[in-house]
DNA sequence: CGAACGTTTGAGATGACTCAAGCGTTGTGG
DNA sequence: CCACAACGCTTGAGTCATCTCAAACGTTCG
């Protein structure tokens, strides 16, 4: 069931069953990519979205040094490049971070879907709200945050995304980011945010490692970032107040 | 013609005389501010969706300090606040920045819209994607200029977008944004905002002052900032290559 | 005229960057 | 099975960009 996750992390778009058939229906084609390649280059033209399956990606956008600045990440359920669908032309690029598996489903497709099912149109529309709020969240943190706070907001918002489709338990998940990834996604040197990974490790708010990510007090470390994730839409794990007030955590194995 | 410049600074969504009409006959009130006016408090549920007619609005994000950080800004033409269409929570605030003039659609309306004419519901889809590019840049902004490079890129693009509706010439603008505003678009203080304008200025780039913003060469502003306008997806006046190349510039009144 | 607001400038503090070196782990080919 | 290369992580020392605090100036408007 490729779209087990689809849009899971949306409760203000959550598909009914109907409305996900019909887009399960409209793939097309499923591509596995290994770490780090590139599925779109920025510039490119496309004629399909992608759902992503399993794995991460990530958007991108280049300077003219050859640094870069990520500007999301997508995990699975998420529906990427939805916006080349009325674009066309992409002025990001999207790159994998783990193995992923992405479904295609044409844009030709989508217009059926649209003109078919007028309210999955507009779910897949409500999709691409969410999605600016959280554009608007990065803005937030790399406009207003220090370099602890960035990280400790995009961990705490992180954890929460996964958690919204079963791929986080609280506390612990796995990222598969490495530190220079972090540094593109929070504007900073890999360097400095070696120090900063070092300082919250010493805090004891959480541990990032490559393939795993504890998260030791969600509390404190949504305080250091300033996160509130109202603007997810999502529903939280323990009722819909965050954070998480149960603090038992006895070694749980990811549901990898 | 309150819907003049309606998506016109949005080509790939640019609207045909009957689907406008639809949308001034969806018009249920206008309503003016002043300066600073709160028109949407964040966290407020909204049960309609405006279009600026006149003046400049921004979205911003407050922090826990006092502080905020401006998340967007927007001019005659744009619709505001679509998202809280399908989303009715906002995350963020909007504000008057100068006198303003918006025209209100109640969300009813919309649905019925969205039903009666879906290309025109997904004409306001396109729109909202835009935005999300611009988000994008604005994260790139934030995320791997400095502060020249920051303010260089932000009024860049205002030119750009100001351009489309026909409230630059491509030299010269009207704006009000203040150093201060200036500070809280860039994620930078309003001191070190006075230092990268006396610089820009000393650099002959460009002039900021509250009331009028003069593009001395767009051509190296743009470069300073590595910004490119082919997010914007908006004709710019002089063929489709940016920055501008006619550099003759004699003057000319600001065309309100 | 005085208050409010926006701008300008200076001096010192500090957070983040750069450059550079070394360590640990992983994967691969001889 | 070992050696080496590649990659990611860690740490130190010095530099630089931006911030903070503080004061003063100019303009607008009541």
């Amino acid at each position: 069931m490729l779209t087990k996750r689809l849009m899971m992390n949306k409760r203000a778009a959550s598909l009914p069953a109907l409305q996900r058939a019909r887009l399960e229906d409209a793939i097309s084609a499923v591509h596995e990519f290994a770490p780090r390649a590139n599925l779109v280059r920025p510039g490119a033209a496309l004629a399909y979205t992608t759902i992503l399956v399993k794995g991460i990606l990530t958007s991108y956008i280049d300077d003219r040094r050859g640094l870069r600045q990520l500007v999301g990440i997508h995990f699975p359920g998420d529906l990427v490049d939805l916006h080349a669908f009325s674009l066309k032309v992409l002025d990001h690029g999207i790159q994998a971070i783990t193995p992923v598996t992405v479904a295609c489903i044409a844009h030709s497709e989508l217009e059926d879907i649209m003109r078919e099912m007028p309210d999955l149109g507009r779910k897949l529309c409500t999709s691409t709200l969410i999605d600016a709020a959280i554009y608007r969240a990065w803005l937030f943190r790399l406009g207003r945050l220090d370099a602890v706070g960035r990280v400790a907001h995009f961990l705490s918002e992180t954890n929460a995304r996964l958690c919204a489709v079963g791929l986080s338990d609280g506390y612990r998940f796995s990222l598969g980011l490495t530190q220079s990834d972090l540094a593109e996604i929070c504007g900073l040197t890999n360097v400095h945010i070696n120090r900063v990974l070092r300082q919250l490790r010493e805090e004891e708010l959480c541990l990032f490692r490559l393939h795993t990510v504890d998260i030791l007090d969600p509390e404190a470390l949504a305080a250091r970032g300033q996160f509130d994730p109202a603007y997810l839409h999502i529903e939280m794990p323990q009722a819909s107040s965050y954070p998480i007030h149960a603090k038992a955590h006895d070694g749980l194995a990811l549901r990898s």
